[in-house]
DNA sequence: TACGGGAATGAAAATCATTTTCATTTATGA
DNA sequence: TCATAAATGAAAATGATTTTCATTCCCGTA
C-alpha cells in the first residue's frame, strides 16, 4: 500500500479542502506540478484510509475529497450549491449501537448523511 | 421525451422499492422480460422527473432509484458474508428533521446504513 | 561506492455505470 | 392508407475510477 503524497494533501488544501480527484489533478497541471492521474487517485485513497480527508459524492457521482476535522461527525449537504456543514451525530451512535446489538452484530461502523436545499438555494 | 416504461416501475416495486438501473434490468432479464437497458434508464429518469421516484447514490457512486413515499428503511449489512438486515430508523428520522431545520435546510432527505460483522462471520 | 529489494510512480489499458447516436419498429391520427 | 411522432434497443461514446506493469527512486548494507 503506498503513502500519499504530500503534494496531494497540499493542493486539496489549497482548493479549499473540498476537490474531486480529477480537479485535484487538473489544478496541480496547472501549477506545474509534475505528478500522474494514478498517483492523485492513490494518495487522496491513502488519506481516506488514513481519515485524514472524507468522500462523499456529488449529484452526477463523482467523489470529491475533503478535509476533516479529527471528531466523528456526519455531513448536511446541499443539493444545489455542494455546501457542507459538519454535524454532530449523537442520535445516530446510540442508533447504531443498538440496532447492531440486537442483531448479535460487532466490529460496527455506520454511515450517515443528510441533504437538502440550504436557505441560499 | 419518452414515458416511463410501465414494466419498468412495476419492477422496481417487487425489488423493494430500491434497487439500482443495473439491478432493474438484470431482475428484468431474469424474468424473462424483453427490455434493453437504455429503455430502463430512460424510464428510471423519467420516473424521477415525474417525482415517482427518488434517486440516491451508493458508496461507490452507482445510482440507486427509490419509489417516493415508500416507507423507507435502513439497512444493516455485514462485512463477511454481504447478509443484509432491513431494520427501522425512527432515531434517524427525528435526528435529520432537526439537524436540518437547525440549520435552515429544506426538501431534506437522509441516507444511513450500519455495517459490522455478522453473528456468523 | 556498488548492489539489491521494496516502495512509489505514471502511462496505458481495463472496467463499469451511464449517456448518446441512430436506425428500426410501433402507435396514432388525419 | 399514409405520414409523422414516439418508443425502443444495439452499439458506440463518455467519463470517472481502477488495474496492470514496467520503470524509477530510495535506502540500508556489503
Amino acid at each position: 500500500m503506498s503513502r500519499s503524497n504530500p503534494r496531494v494533501l497540499s493542493t486539496l488544501e489549497r482548493a479549499g479542502g473540498f476537490a474531486s480527484a480529477q480537479e485535484v489533478y487538473r489544478l496541480m497541471q496547472r501549477e506545474g506540478e509534475s505528478i500522474g492521474l494514478t498517483t492523485v487517485y492513490r494518495s487522496l485513497q491513502s488519506l481516506v484510509n488514513d481519515k485524514i480527508v472524507d468522500v462523499l459524492r456529488r449529484d452526477d457521482g463523482e467523489a470529491i475529497y475533503r478535509l476533516c476535522g479529527e471528531a466523528h461527525h456526519h455531513h448536511l449537504v446541499c443539493k444545489g450549491c455542494g455546501d457542507t456543514v459538519e454535524i454532530e451525530g449523537g442520535a445516530i451512535e446510540k442508533w447504531a449501537k443498538v440496532m447492531a446489538e440486537e442483531h448479535g452484530f460487532r466490529e460496527v461502523g455506520h454511515t450517515a448523511e443528510i441533504f437538502g436545499l440550504c436557505s441560499k438555494c
